[in-house]
DNA sequence: GCAAAAGTGTTCGGGATACACCCATGC
DNA sequence: GCATGGGTGTATCCCGAACACTTTTGC
């Protein structure tokens, strides 16, 4: 997949005269898994960073977009109709944080809900977000970005959506965002707050109680399967009646 | 400035193939002026797009960042010392973008205080950013974005430092936000909020009263010129005593 | 004294957490 | 009936907006 390094190096000092530079789409790919928020890393097997894990991605062809090469990479490692969420994180460009050749990379967040398994290749792991492996470059610290991101998501964007599955209990929304969230979320709550926005409604169904005994639980969905800002302008809101002033 | 159109075709078509793409920095810089949201643009005098308006920017140099690159670049436009803060916005890259040849374009978003009047060039002027005039490429949505950006971030975080100037009054501080954020801001209570949360600091002086009267304004200073979040996580806070639950 | 502008005190309401209590089910 | 887990009602607190009132100045 990578360019030999001679034609790679050749065509970096002719191109780089005329503005070009080599550019590639990563990923962060999140999902909870058995209640822990996971990432989706692969292990390199040359040089540089040998052994090392690295964010999923490659090169920008000459004809497609961003969003279009991540998706189209990310292919090869999970089914894309996989991913629920995808949107742009940021674009890192240090000179050194390729140390063979100057590369930049255009980093995207994406997410797959938590109740499919997507088979991946060989070299291809789910890592706990919390708890990274030595990581290529400056894998991990996008890795961190792509979390943050996550994390702030949740309380003013629908974007749970994309981490649970097209139906749920309160119970295991609630441990989605626990995970995604590293605390504690009181299901009782989030189901109100959810409510009140408009984020989730019933579906009039609910699944039997387990072999221990308890009141059903109902199930859930989400109204809306794309990214919706629930929650916008916490503070400083436009004043008058209606606009959510006094 | 440009590369000739020969040559940069030439070197697209053989850079391409090695994975290679031209890459520029822009910058949406903001500024209030006369109580207004203003955005830095220049006039193209050459096609494509000659006549419409540009953001500030061009070319990424083999060596330098993309950060580097628009500090570099937009000292051309106007004195960078006068930028009072510098942050990424997206990287756009649909293939059509520029019809001429394909470009990607990482965005920043930069503010100048208002109490500064940088000098500009000849082609470059301040244009109200809620009343664009014709635009070359994508950059309107480009702008459009930036103003979003501003506009969330004055909710959560101390960004209103890089609005304003060293020192200011209550009143000079709300007609800021009131531009940024298009709707009225009232001063007495906009006072409060930023002293809650430590964003702003009396410098114990003031301004003497007008030739109408009124009582002096006191003078007051943001307590940090870098950008800090102070109003994370609005909702779904961690539980427990202390962590601003209840 | 009066107008004008700044600053303070107070009220109000929304929204989120915490927690007690009620409901439905399995055994 | 009782344990178990889900759901509802309610108290409390924080925080921002609104607004009346006080303070300090110029004329």
């Amino acid at each position: 997949m990578d360019i030999p390094e001679a034609n790679g190096q050749a065509a970096g000092v002719v191109a780089q005269d005329a503005g070009l530079s080599a550019h590639e789409a990563l990923a962060v790919v999140l999902q909870i898994r058995r209640g822990e928020l996971c990432v989706l890393l692969w292990r390199r097997a040359l040089p540089p960073c040998e052994g090392e894990w690295a964010l999923p991605g490659g090169r920008l062809r000459p004809e497609e977009s961003l969003g279009a090469s991540i998706r189209r990479q990310l292919a090869q490692k999970v089914d894309v109709r996989d991913l629920s969420h995808l949107e742009q994180l940021e674009t890192r460009s240090d000179p050194d944080r390729n140390p063979q050749r100057r590369t930049l990379a255009t980093a995207y967040l994406g997410l797959v809900p938590a109740d499919i398994d997507p088979v991946v290749p060989d070299d291809t792991r789910w890592h706990p977000a919390a708890d990274l492996p030595p990581m290529a470059f400056d894998h991990a610290s996008i890795v961190r970005a792509g979390r943050r991101r996550l994390r702030a998501k949740l309380s003013y964007t629908n974007v749970g959506f994309a981490l649970a599955p097209p139906e749920f209990t309160m119970s295991e929304l609630s441990g989605y965002y626990r995970a995604a969230l590293g605390h504690d979320v009181a299901a009782t709550n989030l189901r109100r707050v959810l409510l009140r926005r408009g984020q989730i409604e019933e579906t009039g169904r609910s699944v039997p109680s387990g072999r221990s005994g308890g009141r059903p639980a109902a199930l859930f969905r989400f109204r809306s399967l794309s990214l919706q800002i629930t929650d916008a302008f916490a503070v400083l809101r436009p004043p008058g009646p209606g606009s959510g002033g006094l």
